[in-house]
DNA sequence: GAGATCTAAAGTGTCGACACTTCGAGTCAA
DNA sequence: TTGACTCGAAGTGTCGACACTTTAGATCTC
């Protein structure tokens, strides 16, 4: 999906510890390191080639984006994301997005509609549940851009790690139960699209928070980025 | 005023970087440090008698913050806020203390009334803009702190500084236009209060949203830190 | 065998150093 | 006078080192 005209280049600083930053994040993200794991700045310094300095600028990044823990000692470890961290996430969407959706929906433009049409009928075709978190986080980046808030935007993609791993597990968790989270997500995106296209703001911003609130009612016991991999669901579920 | 029970330690590691961020911070937002001064990483390390690396943790902080800015060049400048930004940090406030509001008055507790009662009392007697700008930031801590949401918080925090100089740029203008910034603060935050406690989520949320509208409504053209000394005004004026 | 104690290994906080890049005052040519 | 050029000065990105703290295994005591 092609991106909103505005790029973001909030820190232009381009260094290593960047390069840093985008591996571990996606080492996290994608189960390799699991809740728990520690972190030592010395043996991932050896590990990326690098020094320590970039290293601790990637881990304090991390620590921002909530996927990584500093303890009271001072070490750091990747961090566990409970029930409640489920809960905190979905208000804090719930909060931002309905703002962007509020202002998005005053500027819309036909072609804002036909990207978020093509993201859709990806959506349907994903091969993996992780395909499908993807392109539901595209979905929903594309519409925060289009509120041409960078505080919006900064605040939005500070959470949006946390909030993708949520996603998946949600995923998973509606795939073992029976649902099709496929169909769930397509539906549920197109009634969106359709709220947000309508050049009302308030409506817009209403059904992004039930979209949102709807969208994350699956709330695991604990959110665990093993989940990705092992595939392995647990059959809390609340309300 | 006392804070909520839950304390914050959000990242417990306690080093130099800490303080440098607290010293910076403070000069920045007492305009001691101006909008598109440098901040060098040597200057300022042989300043607080530390080595760069505290600094310029400091500085990613601050640009986190949205106090400093990175340039292309890798040079870093203090940040200066426009119009815009103004705009942006309104909508970003009403998104965030909404949601808090709404969650906040879902748990109220008598003493929660009185100590923001406190806290009306104390702006009634500023004696100066900077001391109503802190109490009216120390009230909506409050309240952030009460949604008992670390995310929320977390996020709001993050946008904290700019509001405060915003507040205070504010609280200028509406004396040099002759309305009394107190006189309006503390009623805006009387009314407030009174939906706070009412026990009723969406009036919370609602009222939240249209005092936060009130109160940046005088958006000078532009916010500049040096205000706070120079009291000097812009006179343009929105809307 | 269980618990307390010791100690080497490992980790963080901080520092000064070096290479490369950018800036800006001074110089030179038109 | 003005514009391009030069070249130290200053700044960032990165590195390895050291001191102090925490950890965890080994040892000792009861």
């Amino acid at each position: 999906m092609p991106h909103s005209a505005k790029p973001p280049a909030l820190n232009p600083r381009r260094n290593l510890a960047g390069e840093v930053l985008l591996a571990l994040r996606a080492e996290i993200i994608s189960g390799h390191l699991q809740p728990g794991d520690a972190l030592a700045e010395p043996v991932l310094a050896k590990q990326f080639g690098s020094s320590r300095a970039p290293v601790r600028e990637a881990l304090i990044e991390l620590e921002r984006e909530g996927l990584v823990q500093f303890e009271l000692t001072g070490r750091t470890k990747v961090r566990t994301l409970t029930e409640q961290d489920f809960d905190e996430i979905r208000d804090a969407r719930v909060a931002l997005e309905s703002m962007a959706a509020r202002r998005a929906s005053a500027t819309w433009a036909p072609e804002d509609s036909t990207c978020l049409e093509q993201n859709i009928a990806r959506q349907a075709k994903a091969s993996t549940l992780a395909e499908l978190s993807r392109l539901d986080v595209e979905f929903h980046e594309y519409v925060m851009r289009l509120a041409a808030n960078t505080r919006l935007l900064t605040l939005w993609q500070s959470i949006r790690w946390q909030f993708e791993m949520c996603l998946a597990s949600t995923h998973r968790l509606q795939q073992t139960l029976a649902c099709r989270p496929h169909q769930i997500t397509v539906s549920s995106h197109r009634h969106l699209l359709t709220a947000l296209a309508s050049g009302k703001p308030e409506v817009a911003a209403q059904k992004m928070a039930l979209h949102i609130e709807s969208s994350m009612e699956w709330s695991p016991s604990e959110i665990s980025t093993a989940d990705h991999l092992t595939g392995l669901a647990t059959e809390t579920h609340r309300r």
